[in-house]
DNA sequence: TATACTTAGTTACATAAAGTAAGTTAATAA
DNA sequence: TTATTAACTTACTTTATGTAACTAAGTATA
């Protein structure tokens, strides 16, 4: 991408939040400390990307991922404050899909 | 996608807002109406990608396309009122990006 | 008249991202 | 010894995006 005028933390945050997936698994996440097949089959995501996802959440600090030793392994990811920082975003757009979205698409 | 239990209008929501460049128009749109190549230069978006994003937020009414017979003609695309109302979601996200992002990306 | 200029695209092709399905690892249960 | 489970990873296919050249309509200029 380009150089824009526009305030670089705002791209940056619009860079995360608009890859496709990652709104969900927020938005999942926002239930709780979930395991990767949990999200997984909630969202209708594919492992490898979903994967890929939360190991760039985990690196911008907004998803912790946490192992419990049992068997087999329990993994389990949660939204770290940064994280649970983006609900009025989420509840925003919800807001907004409810006076606004059709029920069926368009299509 | 597959079926998920999450309400379906938020769901369309979040497939549209999170395609890639989809925030960034509408941001960039916030300003008022403006001209394809305006918004193509201000977010360094590509023509083609541009223009297939203009096409589909028409689609689902919160773009206005109007064409003005001047010379060269002037086209200028602009928010709805479906539109406009995604300006508190975009102030949210500007407010978490200034409270949580780095100024300098992590790498 | 012929050539050039402008905006708003479109087209053809190359690269990057996402989907699919099978395979891997480690611990344990049958 | 074989099977099971969760959490991935790998190889491969399909889709999305980037790049650059091209088109169309309406003038303006040579």
């Amino acid at each position: 991408m380009t150089d824009t005028a526009i305030c670089p933390k705002f791209e940056a945050a619009l860079n995360i939040l608009n890859k496709r997936w990652t709104g969900l698994i927020i938005f999942q996440l926002l239930e709780g400390a979930q395991r990767f097949s949990t999200i997984e089959s909630a969202i209708g995501i594919s492992g490898r990307v979903l994967s890929e996802r939360l190991k760039d959440l985990e690196k911008h600090g907004i998803v912790k991922r946490s192992v419990y030793d049992e068997t087999p392994v329990r993994i389990e990811y949660e939204l770290t404050e940064k994280g649970i920082a983006l609900q009025p975003v989420l509840e925003n757009i919800q807001t907004w899909a409810e006076s606004w979205m059709e029920s069926k698409p368009l299509v």
